[in-house]
DNA sequence: TTACTACTACCTAATTATAGGTATTTCAAT
DNA sequence: ATTGAAATACCTATAATTAGGTAGTAGTAA
């Protein structure tokens, strides 16, 4: 039995889900409000495997809210609920702490489904938003807006990229069949590009430059 | 026009994409590898939009050679070629910076279709590879449950603060207003505690792990 | 062709880091 | 009162890095 909450301010529609997950087997729909503050007062005594929420609330915002649930249950399946698929919102719920979300169009079958999904450890999404999560996490350091004014060769960055992983000068050398003094040549380089004078400075600044 | 390279080491596999993607409006095979090497040194001049990529390879491993084409191309969109669906090696690949990944029984139609919507910036990929990834990176944005199994003294995550803030053993030692020798000591725990042997490692650690 | 960049490589020299041992003091807990 | 952890400091010795000069080759662009 999959204990389900649903946050949702449009009466209409949190019914029609209370009644759906009610009346589907394997399902049960535990308790359903309308805005965040009540629901984090019951959350706990509810504690429900998943918890549908809308982020168009009103009062408090659905992202805090996501944030404080969190907090109380960390391990509760947060899915959003929204109306539109590509919404900046939707990345912002999962920063926060959702594991996936639910459009409110989608037809009933297929949201039953994607709750199973959820509560079976998956995370319902669509690509696009899965794109802007994995860009999210493979540049942990949002270099976003961070240009590289430091203009390393290939060469340099494979090098660099070397030492960052824990690499000596010999190591590195062996495993780019080059020798030492070329490496070390290298390094010159690269620190009077990066205005550095050892190897911590340079791994410092290829790490939260997002050089490597 | 969508340009794809395959790296598979397969031929049948190999050649039945190559003849899907040439055969399909569209879409152009623009080369194919059956290992990473070989492709390193032509994927520059090949210059596709997609790189279709075993990580099953032999000689050089393929989370390696997605890193390494990323250093080349950064702009590259991959998308990992798997036989099992739910394989650690898949996440790694993320990591390391594929955007997706195609299952090597899915239906031509289907496998068209992922490749299209990895061209316009999605992530084609299952729902619970999507979840590791939203956990992976939830976690890297807040370091704040991270259980530190290094436990280091205060005193010795000073110390370390300052060399990733660029000092060397003088530096810090002038800093805390203690003599050399005895941050010379402290580092000596310091690696014993975090099992490196350098100055970089330890760096690399103190960032990745948060310890700093 | 020429010029320039990147990559390769060797040389010397000085500085710094790594690895070990040892010892004293302080402070908190048994 | 004694143990133990943490911080301080000095010692020797080896290994590694930093800094500088120099130079050939390959490839590319003017």
């Amino acid at each position: 039995m999959i204990k389900v909450v649903v946050v949702e301010d449009d009466n209409e529609i949190r019914e029609g889900l209370r009644i759906l997950i009610d009346g589907t087997d394997g399902y049960s729909c535990v308790d359903t409000y309308s805005e965040c503050t009540s629901m984090l007062k019951n959350i706990e005594s509810n504690n429900p495997d998943i918890l549908l929420m809308d982020i168009g609330l009103p009062g408090m915002n659905g992202i805090e809210g996501i944030k404080k649930v969190k907090i109380i249950l960390p391990e509760i399946t947060i899915l959003v609920l929204t109306i539109y698929e590509e919404n900046d919102l939707i990345f912002d719920a999962l920063c926060a702490g959702a594991s996936g979300y639910l459009i409110k169009k989608t037809p009933p079958s297929k949201l039953l489904e994607a709750i199973k999904e959820a509560y079976n450890g998956g995370s319902p999404m669509s690509s696009h938003i899965a794109r802007k999560v994995i860009e999210s996490f493979q540049k942990k350091n949002s270099n976003v807006d961070k240009k590289n004014e430091y203009v390393l060769t290939r060469r340099e960055k494979e090098i660099l990229s070397g030492l960052v992983e824990g690499n000596n000068f010999k190591a590195i050398a062996d495993s780019l069949f080059i020798s030492v003094e070329t490496v070390r040549f290298h390094f010159r380089n690269i620190y009077k590009k990066l205005h550095v004078h050892s190897q911590s400075e340079a791994v410092v600044k290829a790490i939260k430059e997002g050089i490597v």
